[in-house]
DNA sequence: AGGCTGTACTG
DNA sequence: CAGTAC
DNA sequence: GCCT
DNA sequence: AATTG
DNA sequence: CAATT
């Protein structure tokens, strides 16, 4: 194993060998047999110069030339002069790892590297020995270069690399003029491709690479110029790897991405299913695998998923109603309604919107809900409040259904949920508890406004029931009322009232990014407050102290929406 | 190799 | 503990 | 699938 | 990031 | 440095 493969050979090299990295590489080569020379008096025939590969460019030749000289530690015109008189060999340090891997020293037509001057013009004839030999490079290339690019690059490469750099200078320099308006939507292609493959992982299941075709996506969402490779992208954006550049590559050159077109198929019912509340991809897929496409096809097949999950009834009776957007109007309607029954049951408990409303959006998805009280830190003393007030605002018929009950309120709703399982063929599970805990300190809740406290637009459902489930459906479709809404119940101590305002107003994409900037100072950040690793509490009140010891100007919520926060600062997706 | 936000509820 | 949701 |  | 050749 | 985990 250990054969000393360099014995008698000598290596030089350049431009540092007193960099740590190539330190460790030099023992390696002594390790082996070689000899590591720093000075051009030790020079001799046999002497194989090493070049840092980052100083090597795609076709073999030496760029950065003048950085690389100035790195030097001999002197280079002395040394070219050398290795001209001698024809010494000059190859690539990273060639050093292939042979001690290989257990041989051979030197290949790829590993060679050129390095002209461009003072020296009587070298003519040298030069056109180096072409040669980067044709040959080229040449020993391509049937290496496997399935990845297709060997267009062979020729004028020199010219490619050139171009390449200085349009990516244009791009960075001028995008004001153009590219901000031109060029917005240039990229819209491989953004949607992206927005495809994380559904498609979602579904799937795979959220970590999902998640990782969202962060390419956002990369290039904030990308101000055209993509013009997936080599390029790699570069110059962050979370984009050598998978999606290869990707990226694809679509650019064909259009579309093979894959994309076909496997909605399956992709199609999973999405199908998962828009259901309460349905993930766990049950998605195996609803799949057994060929169901329909909610009436599961309640044939498996009626057990419905009796145990019965919270799925409720998704399925409203699927098109919550695929719908509320108005901030609305919003603030279902808040005054809840207020006011709360006002009779506590006055001293305090209510107020959360969620995409606080944020400024246009339009909400649901509508969060934050109760506390002033002093108190007993959440149960609020999980009763919310008992009561589920209770009555039941019976004033503004909550519909709620998806979590206490055995109190299984009663409350045990005429809706015997009419919903009786409506789909199933017996109401009579002897069994549909709740697990008799206090909840958050409750998921459908609701809706009646039309003559407001009357929300008739707006089509962004998703539809196959007419073969419509007979389950409550939705408000066609009907002269509103849609039910998804409205959620949370609760916080008073003490903690910074750290849950932050949670509940998110967005999503804010807390992962807040709580994994905690994770790099050593602390965990939660709806209870920001912590030590070891779980002592730094602050939880007061939403300023939180930003402050993250080191972090405070964000307005405004600007805590998916693109927009770390203001304008280094969080670009742009590489460093 | 291991992390990818952190927590609550259900069965 | 896994699955789902926020 | 990307990052460290 | 840490480890390895 | 590159490849591996």
């Amino acid at each position: 194993m250990n054969s000393k493969i360099f014995l008698n050979t000598k290596f030089l090299i350049l431009p540092n060998s007193n960099t740590t990295s190539i330190e460790i590489l030099s023992e390696l080569i002594r390790k082996f047999g070689g000899e590591i020379i720093e000075d051009l008096e030790d020079l001799d025939k046999n002497t194989v110069i090493l070049i840092n590969d980052s100083y090597i460019g795609d076709s073999g030749s030496l760029i950065q030339q003048d950085l690389f000289r100035r790195e030097c530690h001999v002197n280079f015109t002395t040394l070219e002069d050398f290795v001209h008189a001698n024809e010494l060999q000059i190859v690539r340090v990273s060639c050093v790892s292939r042979w001690i891997k290989q257990g041989a020293f051979q030197i290949l037509g790829e590993d060679l590297v050129s390095i002209i001057s461009d003072t020296g013009e009587e070298h003519g004839s040298q030069t056109s020995t180096d072409n040669s030999i980067t044709d040959i490079i080229i040449d020993e290339n391509v049937p290496d270069s496997e399935a990845e690019t297709e060997g267009n690059i062979e020729l004028e490469s020199f010219e490619d690399v050139e171009n390449r750099n200085s349009m990516q200078y244009e791009h960075i320099n001028e995008p004001l003029i153009e590219s901000s308006y031109i060029n917005l939507g240039k990229n819209d292609v491989l953004i949607k491709a992206l927005n495809l493959l994380a559904k498609k992982y979602r579904l799937k299941g795979d959220q970590f690479r999902a998640r990782s075709y969202t962060l390419a996506k956002a990369s290039i969402e904030k990308c101000p110029y055209k993509i013009e490779s997936g080599a390029q992208a790699q570069r110059e954006l962050t979370n984009i790897g050598l998978s999606i550049a290869k990707k990226i590559d694809i679509i650019l050159k064909t259009g579309i991405l093979p894959g994309l077109e076909e496997v909605n198929l399956v992709e199609r019912k999973l999405d199908y299913f998962t828009n259901c509340h309460a349905v993930g991809s766990y049950k998605a897929k195996r609803w799949e695998l057994f060929k169901l496409s329909s909610f009436s096809d599961v309640v044939t097949r498996f009626p057990d998923d419905f009796i145990t999950d019965w919270t799925m009834l409720f998704g399925w009776s409203y699927y098109e109603d919550w695929s719908k957007r509320i108005s901030r109007e609305e919003c603030e309607c279902h808040l005054k309604i809840v207020k006011d029954t709360l006002k009779t049951i506590d006055p001293s408990c305090h209510v107020e919107l959360q969620g995409s409303y606080v944020r400024g959006s246009e339009t909400c998805g649901d509508i969060d809900l934050l109760f506390y009280k002033q002093y108190c830190d007993d959440t149960k003393e609020i999980g009763i409040i919310f008992e009561k007030l589920v209770r009555l605002l039941f019976r004033k018929g503004f909550i519909q259904c709620s998806l979590m009950l206490t055995s109190k309120l299984q009663e409350t709703f045990k005429d809706i949920l015997r009419e919903r399982f009786q409506k789909c063929g199933l017996k109401y599970p009579s002897g069994s508890s549909l709740f697990a805990s008799d206090i909840n300190k958050k409750y998921y809740l459908g609701t809706k406004l009646p039309t003559s406290v407001y009357k929300a637009r008739d707006e089509p459902p962004l998703l539809k029931l196959k007419e073969c489930d419509k007979y389950m459906s409550l939705s408000s479709s066609r009907k002269n009322e509103n849609p039910c809404r998804r409205l959620d119940f949370f609760c916080c101590k008073w003490s903690e009232i910074g750290a849950a305002r932050m949670q509940w107003t998110g967005s999503g994409e804010f807390n992962r990014w807040i709580r994994l900037l905690a994770d790099k100072h050593g602390l965990k950040l939660s709806q209870h407050g920001l912590f030590t690793r070891e779980g002592e509490l730094l602050e939880s009140y007061d939403e300023r102290k939180i930003f402050q010891l993250l080191h972090v100007d405070y964000v307005k919520p405004e600007l805590r929406s998916e693109g927009l926060w770390q203001q304008d600062e280094t969080k670009g997706m742009i590489k460093k």
